[in-house]
DNA sequence: AGACTAACCTGAAAGC
DNA sequence: TGCTTTCAGGTTAGTC
């Protein structure tokens, strides 16, 4: 679920929350899928540390300790980072959406068996969460120095892409410029919400062979992924199945999408139906008409 | 090296 | 109503 704007509001929220704070205790569920660092390993080495700072590289978050330590984050298709306590407006619940009792608003969120990380601190302030219903989400503590082939592995991040990296990337690569957008390696961040959406705004369509985009025409995609990224951070993020803001409130841009989820609706440039396929397993959508 | 596939896991929605 | 199938916003390991 979780694309770049998601993850930046997920950053900025959990700043207040994690930044300056020692970490006191860490509760988990059981070892899994998601532990890449082991529950143990996470017990023994979290507590007495404070936490430095909290980036974002991608879709990834890190939160720099004390101690050269590094705490990695990666919210998969699922995952949820939030806090509670004072700052906490709204409950995360699997009726989102829907109008929730005005008991509910207030109450306290309690760990449900998706919860499977839970930090405590030793200063006065909410406990921090995640929670990852599908177990898609990762948590990797990376020792002082320890590189990550994750992180190195990455592309330039979204915001910082440039029309001559886009049409470097692009040169003889044999795929359609929809899985290039979605190659973390080559840019990191966008996910498959915010590629169909810049593929629309830049009239270009999704399977459209990558070598194929002309120098101009790839100024004019990393126009649109900025624009498409940029509103969405301004919007809240996309609330459209699971996200929720670590405050508990949605975004609201997946009421300004235009193709993303709408097969057969108008295209609201020309009214053509949308079509949607499916490009390198994922479910495309894009409007035969207006893209090319 | 580059491109494709299957796999990881759970829940909601659609289909019958 | 209830059972079955399909579909999800992500990433990686393995194969050709």
């Amino acid at each position: 679920m979780p694309e770049l704007p998601e993850v930046e509001i997920t950053r900025r929220q959990l700043v207040p929350l994690l930044v300056g704070r020692l970490i006191a205790a860490v509760r988990t569920s059981a070892p899994s899928y998601f532990f890449i660092t082991s529950p143990r390993v996470l017990k023994r080495r979290l507590p007495g540390r404070r936490v430095i700072e909290l980036r974002r590289l991608g879709k990834y978050l890190l939160a720099d300790l004390d101690d050269g330590q590094r705490l990695l984050l990666h919210l998969g298709m699922t995952g949820q980072l939030f806090g509670h306590g004072a700052a906490s407006v709204r409950l995360l619940s699997s009726t989102r959406g829907a109008a929730l009792a005005p008991e509910s608003q207030t109450a306290r969120f309690s760990p449900d068996r998706h919860t499977h990380l839970q930090l405590s601190f030793a200063d006065p302030g909410p406990d921090v969460y995640f929670r990852d219903a599908r177990k898609f989400g990762k948590v990797q503590l990376l020792r002082p120095g320890e590189g990550s082939p994750r992180l190195e592995r990455l592309g330039v991040d979204a915001l910082a892409w440039t029309g001559a990296r886009l049409f470097a990337a692009s040169r003889r690569r044999r795929i359609p410029l929809k899985a290039l957008l979605l190659d973390q390696s080559v840019v990191a961040g966008i996910g498959n919400i915010y590629a169909d959406e810049a593929l629309f705004l830049a009239g270009l369509r999704p399977t459209r062979g990558a070598a194929r985009l002309t120098r101009p025409e790839a100024d004019h995609l990393v126009t649109a992924v900025l624009a498409v990224l940029h509103r969405s951070i301004e919007t809240g993020g996309s609330s459209i199945s699971d996200y929720v803001q670590p405050d508990g409130s949605d975004g609201t841009y997946q009421d300004e999408r235009r193709v993303y989820g709408r097969e057969g609706e108008p295209c609201p440039s020309c009214g053509t139906p949308i079509t949607r396929r499916v490009i390198g397993q994922r479910s495309t959508h894009y409007c035969r008409r207006c893209q090319c």
